[in-house]
DNA sequence: CATGTTCTACGAATCAATTCGTACACAAAT
DNA sequence: ATTTGTGTACGAATTGATTCGTAGAACATG
């Protein structure tokens, strides 16, 4: 199995969403984007790090003194399997319970729906190819 | 405001799920339910139940020695807001993005699909109108 | 009414996540 | 060479969730 330990807590998330989008990065990057959101004290996202890294959720070049952290699973895995989780455990294993909440739960554009249906059309064709 | 206290735990919402489910019950009840799923405790039960009631998430009827509990919150309400927040932490706020994982993760049947196509038709009405 | 059963109440242990203080390494600048 | 700044490492306190033991109330049954 690529990804041994797959589950990751909240804070541990939001580092992930970090290194998702920038890349690799160092633990101080890592601070830096989260301060934009939150409070957070520097040694604690150093600690959240390292226990990621024992976890096998990010890898790290300590080559040289300053650390640089690299996410070590893939987006689309780890997010699959939150939602997975999700409609487990909240929607009674229906995707489309999850869906219709999300949608109506808040205002979509327009836009964003005219995309989903596209989605939709398509896999329909594939299915019934 | 209705609903002062809206956070739950992973295992306050699997009870809450056995009272939305099955109505009005027992403690007795719920650790049976949940037993079904997983192993637990009859007493660890109790307290949590106990837990949620100080957090208002069930009132209960104790005017007999078998209490009766009932949730107090609208499961609606609560489902939205634990979507609402995975979008945001996860989708980074886009509910689209958690519609297509939800969909593509996973085998949806096209009745399913069909549904949700008719869903987003009316959507798209109403807001059109 | 004595006994066994079923319940609630509640304190305390345990476990995990999070936070932070402190120590020490290293390098750049004076 | 000393000082200053920026890093990592790591132990320990804190906080929150969960689990469970034990005690005592309520009640049914013989």
């Amino acid at each position: 199995m690529m990804h041994p330990h797959i589950k990751a807590t909240e804070s541990e998330l939001e580092i992930l969403n970090i290194l998702w989008r920038e890349g690799p990065v160092t633990v101080r990057q890592v601070h830096e984007a989260l301060s934009a959101t939150k409070e957070a004290g520097y040694t604690t996202t150093l600690k959240l790090m390292q226990i990621m890294l024992e976890k096998n959720l990010v890898s790290r070049d300590a080559s040289r003194k300053v650390h640089v952290y690299t996410a070590a699973i893939d987006q689309g895995r780890m997010k699959g399997q939150i939602v997975q989780r999700m409609i487990d455990n909240v929607f009674s294993g229906s995707a489309m319970q999850l869906v219709m909440q999300a949608l109506g739960n808040q205002r979509t554009s327009p836009e964003e729906i005219e995309m989903i249906k596209q989605y939709l059309d398509e896999k329909q064709n594939i299915a019934g190819a």
